[in-house]
DNA sequence: GTGGGTGCAAAACCTTTGCATCTGC
DNA sequence: GCAGATGCAAAGGTTTTGCACCCAC
């Protein structure tokens, strides 16, 4: 039953208390590998799996083809740099509202969204 | 120069008649072949390389790992069923209204986004 | 002893790229 | 002959899975 899972616990701690919101796999297993947690990359993985089912985290699309995840808690929405890939957030979620209209277009039952704004951050808009 | 490639013409054809949104590159392999056109996988990819380049067609997540593609003037938002996966549209876009407040609260010039709503079809909601 | 948690390594999946070939021009 | 278009196959980069091992209960 509930056994200890160092791997996850670390993982949850971390993305809970950063305020990033592009946490890719690698980047996790580098972080915990710098506060002295060693985890294998497929331990990380399993992890993110747990508490993405769990609710704490969610899986954000960003475009790269990398899973990345943010604390659930933490939403808002996304910019990227279509240059240099910089990430930057967008305060606010411009979406909560629009959600009982696109139900009741679509017949769907809403739980969530991903919005990613493409563009060129202020440096490489130079 | 300006050289005759029926790959390419088919998949801007097939890309632009149809209200599909959710065109994988698989999809689109096996529509041609339909279609009696044969082509290779990547053969179409790059013609969907071409075709983005060119601006025809879109590139959008879809959140499954596949790069999927629609036609440019026929851009909307989607829902995406967690359950099934079916993808339905969400006629309009929200968020070209968004777009001067989002510039000024990051400060990045804004080309384009990606919008996905992720909940339950009416069938899977059941 | 059992069952969950881990690490390691292999398997899967897609997307990209290289290369040789073929075909209009 | 040249440049662009293709097919085939191999390379890459990530995500998943299988397995054996180990430890808390």
């Amino acid at each position: 039953m509930a056994r200890p899972s160092h791997v996850r616990d670390a993982v949850r701690e971390v993305i809970a208390d950063s305020s990033r919101h592009d946490w890719s796999i690698d980047d996790l297993t580098a972080e915990l590998a710098a506060r002295g947690v060693a985890a294998d990359f497929s331990s990380v993985f399993r992890a993110l799996a747990f508490l993405e089912a769990e609710g704490a985290v969610a899986r954000v699309e960003l475009g790269d083809g990398k899973a990345r995840f943010e604390p659930t808690h933490g939403h808002h929405e996304h910019v990227r740099c279509e240059s240099c890939g910089a990430v930057a957030a967008v305060p606010g979620c411009l979406l909560e509202a629009a959600r009982p209209e696109v139900e009741r277009q679509t017949g769907f039952s809403i739980t969530g969204h991903s919005l990613l704004f493409t563009g060129l951050c202020s440096e490489c808009a130079r």
